[in-house]
RNA sequence: GGCCCGGUAGUUCAGUUGGUUUAGAACGCUAGCCUGUCACGCUAGAGGUCGAGGGUUCGAGCCCCUUCCGGGUCGCCA
């Protein structure tokens, strides 16, 4: 017999079926059996009358919380279960079969609130949760992030494929260090030394210099980096793009803003009202334009609302609380979660940013709800200031193979990349750690 | 890398100024009871080298030193 999913299972009212999934919680009584069951789409009680079921009632005393069964049987209304209203009447038999016998869990997934008799008990830490993820990942709120993940990653591949972007791969084993040269991961590459890619920036502009004109990739990007906050990773999942013949940078931030628009107006309509139950959070489709203010500016604000005082020398980037209170001052000013920042110093920035007439680097951090989700810009496609602005940074023969992308052709362009897992973790108000489906960091290369 | 904080049953936590011989609780687990439960209920039980090593002391989970492991945060970034 076919699987039922849960969900199915409630329109399915009188029909012998099959059900299968994850024991949720059961109540053994000496002549009622309880059993809840999950599956992706749902729960579903089982209710067994154990007189009637003699061939079962081994199967009952052994079957624990989490263990994976299969029931066939026939759903029916009943008012008394609380649990949908719905209740499932086991056929004749051996219709319970147990197909995984689970062990007692060592997490809680879940708080347990206090009661009268007993003091409530906290939900397991998350590094005691990871190192059990898979068990972790069983909870309605995990599958939740990952459903939604999978409706914001497609929304945004969606939008770019309609407007004739294409979709390329880019190699994570690489030669020389991209950018900077600095917290790249070192592998054994037979009798020689290969990174993992920290950025596919350089296959992004190479993908210009082959006429591809507009493309994006999503993957995995690797950052040697020991940093410790809710918001870092060791590898993440970047949502990476670039495309030719803009005008200026403003055509980068307009094709992101409207990007992000698209995706989040996708998850809202799907799941919105699930994230705002289980989660609190509600998801809010951005308007467009989306805010825009200089680096400068946004600091003179931040001193002139909350008295948030920084030394002149250090306001060439965005300081951690800067980045907090810039979300405070989004909403009060403009009510919009998203804000472009621009005019960063140009020692703070990549070298193959284009700069304008004043050497301030043409491009923008986007931050959501305070925390910085993208980096972007026009790039510099002449080959001789790219070059003169490689070895400003000290950078040369690291970087002659890319130079060598702007010798034979290139039109001017730009890009930006999304951090796939801060937006994630941005739309349900967690951490990184609980974002992805399993965290890497520089204590954790496990499970 | 800087600065904080932590390591006590499977899990989450208590554990007073160092001092009742067997270090507690809850959840989980085991056994038994319970005619519809619904985060069921009731009874009993098992389960701990108090991260490791050293020291102070008549006496250390608690104080000191060393060490290991972990977490938070800042910087950095996505």
């Amino acid at each position: 017999m076919e699987r039922t999913t849960l969900k199915n299972a409630l329109k399915r009212t009188g029909e012998k079926i099959l059900v299968r999934g994850f024991v949720d919680n059961i109540r053994n009584g000496k002549s009622m059996a309880f059993i809840v069951l999950k599956d992706l789409s749902g729960r579903l009680q089982i209710t067994v009358e154990k007189e009637k079921y003699p061939a079962l009632l081994e199967t009952l005393d052994r079957i624990t919380p989490d263990s994976v069964i299969s029931c066939v049987g026939t759903v029916s209304a009943n008012e008394f279960v609380k649990l949908n209203g719905f209740e499932m009447i086991p056929a004749e038999g051996e219709s319970i079969t147990i197909d995984s016998l689970a062990e007692a869990l060592p997490i809680v997934r879940k708080e347990i609130p206090a009661t009268k008799k007993r003091a409530a008990l906290e939900r397991s830490n998350i590094d005691q949760r990871i190192d059990y993820r898979w068990i972790d990942l069983r909870t309605d709120e995990n599958q939740l992030v990952f459903k939604t993940q999978t409706v914001l990653a497609a929304a945004l591949r969606e939008f770019l494929l309609e407007r004739d972007f294409l979709e390329i791969h880019s190699p994570k084993l690489i030669g020389a260090a991209s950018e900077s040269g600095a917290d790249v991961f070192e592998v054994k590459y037979f009798d020689r030394k290969a990174y993992l890619a920290q950025s596919p920036q350089f296959y992004k502009q190479m993908a210009m210099a082959a006429g591809f004109e507009r493309i994006f990739e999503v993957g995995p990007v690797f950052r040697a980096e020991k940093s410790y906050t809710s918001r870092h990773t060791t590898e993440f999942t970047g949502f990476d793009l670039e495309f030719s013949y803009i005008e200026s940078v403003k055509d980068v931030m307009d094709m992101e803003a409207e990007l992000l628009t698209y995706a989040l107006g996708k998850v809202a309509e799907k799941y919105g009202e699930e994230i705002e139950a289980l989660f609190g959070k509600k998801v809010v489709v951005p308007t467009l334009p989306f805010p825009t203010v200089k680096l400068h500016d946004l600091y003179d604000e931040l001193e002139k609302n909350y008295g948030y005082v920084l030394p002149e020398s250090e306001k060439n980037d965005l300081t951690t609380e800067a980045e907090q209170l810039s979300y405070k001052w989004v909403m009060e000013k403009y009510g919009h979660e998203f804000l472009f920042v621009t005019d960063f110093g140009p020692e703070k920035r990549a070298f193959y940013h284009m700069r304008d007439e004043n050497g301030i680097p043409m491009g923008y951090d986007l931050i959501w709800r305070g925390v910085e989700i993208t980096t972007g810009a026009q790039r510099e496609h002449r080959y001789e200031k790219l070059k003169a602005q490689a070895e400003e940074k000290g950078l040369g023969e690291d970087v002659k193979f890319y130079l060598d992308f702007f010798r034979y052709g290139c039109p001017p362009h730009g890009g930006f990349g999304l951090g796939l897992d801060r937006l994630t973790m941005l739309l349900f108000g967690l951490g990184i750690k609980d974002s992805m489906f399993i965290f890497r960091g520089p204590n954790r290369l496990n499970p």
